[in-house]
DNA sequence: GTGAAAGCGCTAACAC
DNA sequence: GTGTTAGCGCTTTCAC
């Protein structure tokens, strides 16, 4: 029934080993015969085995990528770029999904050894002793992407989160927001308490005084961020902003607003953190902190392929800056500010302390959007 | 370093045979003798080689699931629910993106032969001659979801398609719109065609006059979302309400509503295929009909392994249904309509032609969402 | 109830 | 250049 490395030897009076060369692109085989081998595997329509393969050569043309949330449109992007780039170079993916789960994330990651893979790129559960940590002891090759790892040399591929948080809040604070409140994810997460870092940075770089009581952290879920919300506009003196820490917290803070009927920005602006296509399309556009989720998963993919290639190489850590788009949600009008533009499509203001050209005016600049 | 079933044989002092029946839970091994060598195995680490144990057995513990694009939100919903059956049944999954590209799609099913998967679920790229049916030949377990394939016997789910959408275009009308622009996929989907079919019955059953200028459609992608809502709305006599056949058109059209500064719904009503979280969010909530992704990839997973597990079974077509969420974008306001109550949280109104119980007024019942 | 041995399909020494 | 052979780690007859 299906046709192996034999039938094509016996079919063509060779033996098994000369087909398995030409089937590796090994040297050493005469031109005449290659071509006539080849012939005989398309003839015979035939398809190598890669079960038997990596049996053999105990490696699997596989990699893993394992993330809390593939729902999660943010991680959605990121695995479709490892996919792009794998499949580029004949892998396979394994997905999985861990849910923040560690239990769920060691079966995982024995599963990835139970089938030889040829690597694991992981969003960790744990910044501290982290399951993922045995893969190195086996020798499979490791990326780490969009969290930090402690303990552990190894390729790392992360956002700027703290200068991406620093940027929004610079800019809410320079549309005249002084009681910005944060609703953020929790800071044991890496990724929380870097943003929470850029929050603080940029208060204190425009000498405003630090309100506990305006930051709000908890697991970043939309039923989370509604509550945070809430809880927020229900202070005595509530905030006139807010600063989002990511895509799941904006859907439960926007459900909160639209349930209380308030306007953004006009009774509360909006600073966020992920950029998802709708968020440019709904009135008002959202005002927020693109991650390069996309990118971040190239990179993490293409740094697995060369450590698959070179276990010697000294570790990386790539960090991948983010891009502000000013829409309308931060209830910023460049029409009342005192703008001059540049020679470019760039706008400056004196006021603003991060330099400007990072920032994306939608009104003036067509913002250039990653592949979907 | 790694250790094998060998190892542990020779730990236990049995032969790798016997380890290999406890391992696989295969009877007739002494009670004491199993226990002895389960203890051995926890105590050495033993890891089963999954790629020996498939070549072995002609068959990998893995499913394959083949999607257009994994960035659409209705896929990864869909994908997840296949993640969760399989991963409790020990399968892993490979994921793969096809971006409709027929090609693409081959060489994916020649991989998942290649590396002998136990089924796959699949939403193909055709209706006729998808290169899936190879799979049927070669008798790898292949389940159907999504649209439909013509020319073979296979198990399928399905959404009605035809049945969500003439609920809600029988909505637009009954919100009083007589001219109802249809922004639907191209009809050469199924899912393009049906409802399509669902917007043809919705006017005829309200006597309403069909008018092929307001029917556009295409490639269901963000940019021509908004380009078919551009050409609409430029029309003499534009439409009044959009009839929008899933979440990427959707998304285009909002974006060109928003750029024209058009009210939602007084300029323009609203009703969609999809529902997104973010869209109950926003301000105006979408009324949209849901399709069941996570059950579709559910039932999909399940009926695979059931044939995984008996291949004789005959093939079954399991029919999803959609639910309707009447939000704001389509107009309808509660208050100023005839309705009555009845004893549950049901509204009837008598020129509904759908009965009323199947859809859900946000304003008065919490829609039941799926698990995230 | 347990062991011996063959073999899944491929690759990699090692011969020649 | 090409063939011979052993073997990756497991399962599964077939003996006993």
């Amino acid at each position: 029934m299906t046709v192996t490395i034999k039938d094509i030897a016996r079919r063509a009076g060779v033996s098994s080993a000369t087909v398995s060369r030409v089937l590796s692109e090994k040297p050493h085989v005469n031109d005449e015969l290659r071509k006539r081998i080849l012939a005989i595997m398309e003839e015979l329509h035939y398809n190598p085995n890669r079960v038997a393969r990596s049996l053999r050569v105990q490696r699997a043309s596989i990699v893993g990528i394992i993330v809390s949330d593939i729902q999660n449109p943010f991680f959605t992007s990121l695995v479709r770029a490892v996919e792009d780039v794998a499949n580029a170079h004949q892998y396979a993916i394994f997905l999985c999904n861990t849910d923040e789960n560690v239990e769920k994330e060691k079966l995982y990651i024995d599963l990835m050894q139970a089938e030889n893979v040829a690597g694991v790129i992981i969003s960790p559960t744990r910044e501290q002793d982290d399951p993922c940590l045995e893969l190195l002891k086996t020798n499979i090759p490791l990326v780490v992407v969009d969290r930090r790892l402690a303990g552990a040399e190894v390729d790392t591929v992360l956002v700027d989160n703290v200068q991406g948080a620093f940027r929004l809040v610079d800019h809410l604070i320079n549309d005249g927001h002084t009681r910005i409140g944060a609703i953020l994810g929790v800071p044991t997460a890496t990724t929380g308490r870097e943003r929470y870092e850029g929050y603080l940075q940029a208060l204190e770089a425009h000498h405003l005084p630090f309100q506990p009581e305006l930051v709000r952290t908890d697991i970043p879920q939309e039923a989370n961020g509604s509550r945070l919300a809430q809880e927020l506009l229900d202070l005595p003196h509530p905030p006139t902003a807010f600063f989002i820490g990511n895509n799941l917290l904006t859907v439960g803070v926007l459900r909160a607003i639209h349930e209380r009927n308030l306007r953004i920005p006009d009774d509360i602006a909006l600073g966020a953190f992920d950029d998802l296509s709708w968020m440019s399309s709904v009135t008002p556009g959202l005002t927020v902190v693109a991650q390069p989720a996309y990118a971040l998963g190239q990179t993490a993919a293409q740094l697995l392929l060369q450590r698959i290639a070179d276990r010697t190489r000294p570790t990386q850590e790539v960090l991948l800056q983010t891009t502000t788009y000013i829409r309308q949600s931060c209830g910023f009008h460049l029409e009342g500010t005192p703008l001059s533009r540049g020679q470019s499509d760039e706008v400056f203001i004196s006021k603003w302390i991060t330099p400007l050209f990072s920032y994306h005016w939608e009104k003036l600049l067509p913002a250039p959007k990653e592949p979907i």
